[in-house]
DNA sequence: GTCTATACCCTGATAGAC
DNA sequence: GTCTATCAGGGTATAGAC
């Protein structure tokens, strides 16, 4: 359910992104759409003419949401390229657990159904998915000499997008954060062992402890 | 379509994993998998009472096609745990390419749509992958003193299966093997530096080079 | 175990008044 | 822009002969 003081196209779109989110693209029906949002088939078919191009729209209002609730603020509160990015996985725990993603990332989600079916979605989820990447990327190439010259940065950055669908998947497969939160760590060593702390320390699973913003980690032994 | 000298049975459960793969499973009508498998309306509802059981055998088809497929005979070829686990990602690889997953693991697939909406499933997918991840914890353990003392191996495992599903999804909605061989290369990196060779060269993207089956790592950088 | 025919429902989409 | 009523088609699942 949408707070009504809202256009009815912007509810039919945030309406359908949650629901694309929670059940899939194939399994929710227009009039599951028209119904949650509160609007009618004739509101509905007059926005979008087909049910495929609500789709496209969903898209990229999720982008949307990642840039305003996840990248943007971790870049207003962090100076430090590197605790930028860890900033930006904190935000998106958040978003996984207190906030609308519930368990799982819309894009994910999307991304693993739509790809084979629907051409043009499948181009502009590719097209978002670069666009974190290339974040990521730039992020790395700020921090500077902390990294080894050598490094591949692109690599790096692909390497953590990945690194973060695959585990929103798990979480959402073990409905327990506990994947996501393992996955962090063992990054977080990686940019430790990348940044030439090489303590005993850093190799230990809390040898840096989450942001303090991520307290439930004690139960990620159980996956 | 699937060749004639088997079981009826067996061949519905073939053509819907790979129709499944494919276009997910909402999306594939059980007419459309009696007509490629050759069979008929009362043959299927005769082995499988509603289409959600079909799922399910679907499910243990495909991890006995993981067993078989790749595990197994990355057991057999590799006598030291590490490099066990990259021809496991190797192996992986090559279904992805020339097998019969052609960009797109069924798991990845099943996992992200089903997840909220068949419980039972669910918990088999959530098997399944436990029990990937405990496969390359026990790898990691026999590598012994190779690896820190202090390394969390259960954890470096589920970010190992993360990364790969996460790497997988990457791939097919780019169209591309890269975001999957970019992964790899810096999971690469990631074991030499907790194995110690911290030389500059084992952070460059080509540091250590793919297994030899693996040839095309070109074209990465387009990604 | 396999076949044909079919019931029944829900789907995306349309028509036309207001 | 919004509403109600409705359509045509495909969805899963069943019945009953062979």
């Amino acid at each position: 359910m949408v707070p009504r003081k809202t256009t009815t196209r912007a509810r039919l779109i945030s309406t359908a992104a949650e629901l694309f989110r929670r059940q899939g693209y194939a399994q929710t029906g227009v009039n599951q759409i028209i119904q949650e949002a509160n609007a009618t088939s004739g509101s509905f078919y007059h926005f979008f003419p087909a049910k495929e191009d609500l789709l496209l729209a969903v898209v990229d209002h999720i982008a949307e949401i990642f840039d305003t609730g996840i990248f943007s603020p971790a870049a207003d509160r962090s100076h430090d390229p590197i605790e930028e990015i860890f900033t930006i996985f904190d935000l998106y725990r958040q978003q996984l657990n207190n906030g609308g993603f519930t368990f799982g990332s819309p894009m994910v989600s999307l991304s693993a159904e739509v790809s084979e079916n629907h051409p043009q979605v499948r181009a502009r989820l590719a097209e978002v998915f670069a666009s974190w990447s290339g974040r990521i990327e730039g992020l790395l190439r700020r921090a500077g000499n902390r990294l080894p010259p050598s490094l591949d940065h692109m690599g790096l950055a692909q390497l953590v997008v990945c690194t973060i669908e695959g585990a929103v998947l798990g979480a959402r497969l073990n409905r327990s954060l506990a994947p996501f939160d393992a996955a962090i760590a063992q990054l977080r060593t990686y940019f430790d062992l990348l940044e030439h702390r090489m303590g005993a320390a850093a190799v230990a699973p809390a040898g840096r402890p989450v942001p303090a913003t991520s307290p439930q980690t004690a139960d990620w032994r159980s996956w």
